[in-house]
DNA sequence: GAATATCTGGAACGAACGTTCCTCAATTGA
DNA sequence: TCAATTGAGGAACGTTCGTTCCAGATATTC
């Protein structure tokens, strides 16, 4: 079941693993191919033979974060009674995850990307598109404590999941400046005073 | 009183402004020195002798911006008989400059480098200090409050001013991703939640 | 008008960019 | 054992990067 020719010297998840980090801690534009290549421990030829190109590798990167480190956000919204314990967990596990001190601070879709060349447009719309997913995510679990009664049929459901997710982007960009994690922590607090009254 | 030798054929302040622009619509790694000069509509030589390098650039485009299309925070503090009154007016005022169509949307603070090389940290540092200066100008108007009577005593204030500032930046990357200023307008009243109650 | 001073556009610099190519190494199937 | 296949490292591609240099143009001062 072996596959013809020679095998490769590496493993693909973990080199994208190293990807996904360079570009986390410098963003699209700031991180050389040559610089990828060294972190990955590969040279470029393999890179582009195993990855496509720079913009290839963004987005498997991007995949990774995803499928990885960015799940609090979806796991938050599944675990938990309430949709009031879903979102009160939400901001406290954000708060954690965008201060950890092994890995780079904030998300990666709000940091590696935020303006480009004109050039690069398509791919920034592109990870626009990725973030639009989270903001489903949140208004679904708010429609459905409506429908369940936990809030009232009242609530501009849309508007406060885009305010959660405003604020939590906003972390992102204190965690990179920053702030300490008990500062996002207590950020976090007042943004849930935003959650209606029952 | 005339400067010898051959005057300059460009207005300093225009051209500065002409960068700021592109800056801040393409953030600093993105943008090209030959960019900025045809932008600016001068040569790379006169660019260089006028403003020093690309960072130096830079930052003379960050103070223009802070001096001018920045100025809203700085004007909501100031203005208005109430705390309460300023930050409502700040939220509203930010969700409308946020999205002008006349000037690249969201805070030029906020996204031209939110993320670089470890080369240009130390410049990314110096906008993290500038940031540092609306967090200041919140929280005094907030202290202030506090001892008028406005707001109780127990409030902490250094918390929501940094929640307040904190939902802005999350309003710059909003705005970039292109949500309307309607939505931005909400997003504001909803961060107004978190105001004490009296 | 001559001397001095400053600003101009354009050419040129070495370095780094993303990408491709080529040669050699390692494995499988016959 | 040997052709076929796939991955390896590294040199090299043309382009763009930020920056510098230079000859010429335009002003003031004497």
């Amino acid at each position: 079941m072996a596959a013809r020719g020679r095998p490769k010297s590496f493993d693909k998840e973990t080199a994208l693993e190293q990807a996904m980090l360079a570009f986390w801690d410098r963003g699209f534009e700031a991180t050389g191919v040559d610089d990828l290549a060294s972190t990955m421990g590969i040279s470029t030829s393999s890179l582009y033979a195993t990855f496509g190109g720079k913009e290839d590798l963004f987005l498997a990167a991007l995949d990774h974060y995803q499928g990885d480190r960015g799940r609090y956000t979806k796991s938050a919204m599944e675990n938990g009674s309430t949709a009031l314990d879903c979102f009160r967990n939400l901001f406290e596990v954000s708060a954690i995850e965008l201060t950890r001190t092994d890995q780079p601070r904030g998300c990666m879709l709000a940091l590696a990307l935020p303006t480009c060349s004109p050039e690069m447009e398509p791919l920034r719309m592109k990870m626009n598109e990725r973030r639009g997913v989270s903001l489903r995510r949140f208004v679904e679990r708010l429609r459905r404590a409506v429908k369940e009664g936990e809030i009232d049929s009242s609530c501009d459901t849309t508007s406060l999941a885009l305010f959660f997710l405003t604020t939590i982007q906003g972390m992102s960009i204190q965690a990179r400046t920053g702030a300490s994690r008990e500062k996002l922590i207590e950020v976090g607090k007042l943004a849930m005073r935003a959650w209606p009254e029952t």
